[in-house]
RNA sequence: GGUACCGUGGCCGAGUGGCUAGGCAGAGCUCUGCAAAAGCUCCUACAGCAGUUCGAAUCUGCUCGGUACCUCCA
């Protein structure tokens, strides 16, 4: 089998995967910052990520995955920010700040749940470990690459690019980044401008700030995935991923902040998935494009046709490699919508043919084919994660499993060996590694009492050309949602559409 | 302006220099009481120009177009 291959951003090439601990995998992903509703945006990552966790977790290794929540910082509640300051009547109906982040954390995990992700092992949040990010700042202080103005803590880039790539991350060039002729509001107490905050005075009217050697205030928005990370994966691990827009500045802040503090990057291999666009333009606060997923889910958005199920989604962004641009319309979910369902039931067709014992390939060519077509999925997994090629073979086999199934092809066709191996990585891969599951709505047993019942009786109808009464029966429960179909040799089978 | 990346058939999207990716839509056929589904078949593209090569969507250069980052951002 081939090895695991990974392209790193940091080297820009696609290196062998080999973990610093053997057996052990550490990958830190960047979390969101909860002072909003989470949304289309941040399916990407944490869908691309979380199939990656799956992935290492299926190659046997033991993996420690750590996704942080930005709780802390000098965000306000959306819209809101201009009348608070004005009216007191305003600050004493606000939220308190932890109740706004517990609200959009909430609502985080719910839509995280929805895709189907597994939860990571830690999910530290920064208001948790004001310490540690105190502690980090300090030593970077003491190594003299950060200096303190008026109870506010900067990095020195200028200084640390003397001896450091700075840079080597995203790209950028160092002197590029000193004389940028941008001007930002409050930067007049840095040194440089390149120079970021480590720590933030607190205004008094600033909602959330925490005692520090420096004065009352907040950490900048950098050090805290440095800290929880050393905390909780050590100095150096091997996996460090979030989307594309961190690159700069966050993550290479985050190298040049452990370099100082522990002397080395502190991840081995930098992955970054790309961004969702809405018209081929990147979906983003500041372009006012930004679809919540709780507006996904239900519809209620006007670039939305119809509502998406969560797992439309899934299948969507993982039909697209995670190192491209992924472009959103109503035109492409609904086909990926439509794929999905295809896909599904020729899954659990599968899930109900059984082969006799010692079946010899019938059908040597066919036979070898379908092997190939299933052993390939862990080539395309080890080259980088390609799950839309492993998609696109499960498509290739989706016509031989339903000509199976209606016995076109005869189930002789196929060794036992190849049926058992496609039977068991068929199901391996599209559930618990690309984390799939099935969009139709619920099975319950009193539903599937009644439909049993409706389905003799339009058998019975049948029998005796009642169509008018069969037809009834699938006209009304397709008015509702479920679909009835007829299949060769009699039978009948329906799925109920998710609501 | 600086730095990267990208430009694939009606749409979405894989893609290792030579061999039909795949999905959706469309057309035809088979099956079917009808329908849906399913199966089979068809639709063979790589922004433009020049170059390297026996051979390029894939390498090089230029042109045009687009996007991202440089500011909070997944």
């Amino acid at each position: 089998m081939s090895e695991l291959k990974v392209y790193n951003s940091y080297s820009r090439e696609k290196e062998i995967f080999k973990p610093i601990t053997p057996g052990h995998v550490g990958m830190y992903v960047c979390g969101p910052t909860v002072s909003g509703e989470s949304h289309l945006g941040h399916a990407r990552p944490y869908i691309t990520f979380d199939v990656i966790y799956r992935y290492l977790t299926h190659l046997g290794y033991k993996v420690r995955y750590v996704r942080n929540i930005t709780d802390a910082g000098h965000f306000e509640e959306e819209g809101r920010a201009a009348e608070d300051k004005i009216s007191k009547k305003a600050i004493l109906e606000k939220l308190e700040p932890m109740e706004l982040v517990q609200k959009y954390t909430n609502l985080y995990h719910w839509a995280m749940a929805q895709f189907n992700t597994i939860p990571p092992s830690i999910e530290p949040t920064a208001t948790g470990h004001i310490t540690e990010q105190i502690t980090m700042i300090q030593k970077i202080i003491d190594a003299g690459y950060a200096y303190e103005v008026n109870g506010s803590v900067y990095f020195d880039v200028k200084k640390y690019a003397e001896g450091h790539d700075y840079g080597k991350l995203s790209g950028r060039i160092i002197d590029d980044l000193l004389e940028t002729t941008r001007t930002l509001e409050g930067q007049e107490e840095k040194r440089d401008r390149a120079d970021f905050a480590l720590w933030k005075a607190a205004p008094p009217e600033h909602i959330m700030h925490w005692p520090s050697p420096w004065g009352e205030g907040f950490p900048g928005w950098h050090i805290e995935c440095s800290a929880m990370s050393n905390k909780y994966l050590g100095e150096q691990f091997d996996i460090h991923g979030g989307g594309m827009d961190l690159l700069f500045p966050h993550h290479e802040s985050e190298i040049a902040q452990s370099t100082i503090c522990n002397g080395k990057n502190p991840a081995r291999y930098w992955i970054h998935n790309n961004m969702i666009t809405i018209n081929g333009k990147k979906m983003g606060k500041s372009y006012n494009n930004v679809i919540k997923l709780t507006e996904l889910f239900s519809g209620d958005n006007p670039v939305l046709e119809k509502a998406y199920h969560p797992m439309v989604i899934r299948f969507f962004i993982l039909q697209t490699h995670y190192h491209s641009t992924l472009d959103f319309s109503n035109e492409a979910l609904q086909a990926a919508e439509k794929g999905l369902r295809r896909l599904w039931e020729a899954y659990e067709n599968l899930g109900k043919l059984e082969i006799p014992d010692n079946t010899t390939a019938g059908d040597k060519e066919l036979d070898e084919k379908v092997k190939k077509l299933v052993n390939e999925f862990d080539e395309f997994m080890n080259d980088d994660f390609n799950t839309a090629k492993v998609l696109a073979n499960m498509f290739e086999l989706a016509p031989v499993i339903n000509s199976l199934k209606d016995k076109i092809i005869p189930i002789s066709a196929l060794s036992q060996d190849t049926f058992n191996l496609l039977k068991e990585k068929f199901g391996l891969y599209i559930e618990d590694i690309l984390g799939l599951k099935s969009v139709s709505a619920a099975d319950n047993d009193k539903l599937k009492g009644v439909m049993e019942l409706l389905i003799e009786i339009r058998k019975e109808a049948k029998g005796r050309k009642d169509f008018a009464t069969s037809d009834r029966i699938r006209n009304q429960l397709s008015a509702m949602g479920i679909s009835l179909k007829d299949e060769k040799g009699g039978g009948m089978s329906w799925t109920v559409e998710a609501s």
